[in-house]
DNA sequence: CCATAAATGTCGATT
DNA sequence: AATCGACGTTTATGG
């Protein structure tokens, strides 16, 4: 990883065309072969860069600048660095990283409601998750104390979006007469008010899920206290 | 900003919960308060961070590891991170930016297909672009050979969202005795196939627009080859 | 490699 | 604060 503080001026030549005067900027550059511009604000997000695989071509500018052109082959786009001064530069070998462990995304969720699913009321049993149609799978089908059949649509966060995957779901399912009638449930952490009232015009039933609840009541890994 | 390489374990609690075990990395803290770590590989995307408004306080661990306290405020969030190690460290005076000036494709794209509006077909004429309704602006409103209304729902890359979108305009559009019946067009300089099936399936024909062949026979920007 | 869905999506405009 | 749409979305996953 090589860190260099420069002053910079900046152009970008692809999905877009972009450019950034000359001024004192971050640019980072992985041992990926990435390269990025950082301004000293935006949080974590670049002014530009180029993402790998890409190549670097350094070359003298015509004023004595140096010139730092970065392609990506495949799609042809450009990032042109003028750099007219150096503040910094330093390089620091890093190693391959251990990697990120994540947990409480929407793959958890779903296993931890499939094994749970009496969250939905008593009498719930799993038919399947990622249950197979034309338009996609739908992330849980099950049935419900009157054996009638249930598609929950389980988001991290219900938006309006979610509700209307879930209406196309059931407009299908409800197509098979050996499943019909088949009731929704939205299913998510957080649910929006807008996404709540669609839901229910549709007859689409919503329930809240509360993460460390559902893995508070999780057999396979018992706590200590 | 601040730059920081470190070895060091981070541990996020918020949206998520995640853990990165102890290995070098850079810190990056900008002058706006945020806070990012990162690997060196998957280009500008930081293993974790935290946006600002944050507070960040340090503080001994129990092995006289340093220890990085980052809070956000207002949703509760936190970063911990666990230096055992820096192994560089360096503050950099940037200034604000001068800032980013993006020229986009997809602001053109509506410009170059009202201008050409026969690309849909022979005998199109433009009502007008933007045209406004309670549920938001149709980006393209025209007529047919035959008189028809049409309306254009326009993306970069057409997935099937846009084509919900349009659904809601159609039949809000279709209300309009004044307009109706109103047929909506999809057009994008990429359609995804699903899209392009619930499009079928609700009655909207799908164009694919070539950007370079709109600007070809755009009159206004001459080229010299 | 293509297609699809998730993301700590982020970001900005508008209500 | 919530919603909606755009993003050079990016990233992971399955066929």
């Amino acid at each position: 990883m090589r860190l260099v503080i420069a002053r910079c001026s900046v152009d970008y030549v692809g999905r877009l065309t972009a450019h950034l005067p000359m001024a004192p900027r971050l640019i980072l550059m992985k041992a990926d072969g990435s390269v990025s511009v950082h301004a000293d604000d935006r949080a974590f997000k670049p002014l530009n860069w180029m993402n790998p695989p890409c190549t670097v071509r350094e070359s003298a500018g015509d004023d004595g600048s140096n010139l730092w052109t970065v392609t990506h082959g495949k799609s042809g786009e450009m990032l042109i660095l003028r750099i007219e001064e150096f503040l910094h530069d330093s390089s620091h070998e890093l190693g391959p990283d251990p990697g990120l462990q994540k947990d409480g995304v929407e793959a958890h969720l779903q296993e931890l409601l499939a094994e749970h699913i009496t969250t939905l009321g008593d009498g719930y049993a799993l038919i399947r998750r990622e249950y197979p149609t034309a338009i996609g799978p739908v992330d849980i089908l099950c049935r419900d104390a009157e054996g009638g059949t249930v598609a929950v649509e389980l988001k991290r966060r219900g938006d309006i979006d979610g509700v209307e995957q879930l209406t196309r779901y059931l407009e299908l399912l409800n197509r098979d007469p050996a499943l019909k009638p088949v009731r929704g449930v939205f299913a998510a952490q957080e649910i929006k008010p807008q996404a709540r009232v669609l839901a229910h015009d549709r007859g689409i039933d919503c329930v809240t899920l509360d993460y460390d609840e559902l893995r508070g009541i999780e057999p396979d890994t018992p706590r200590l206290f």
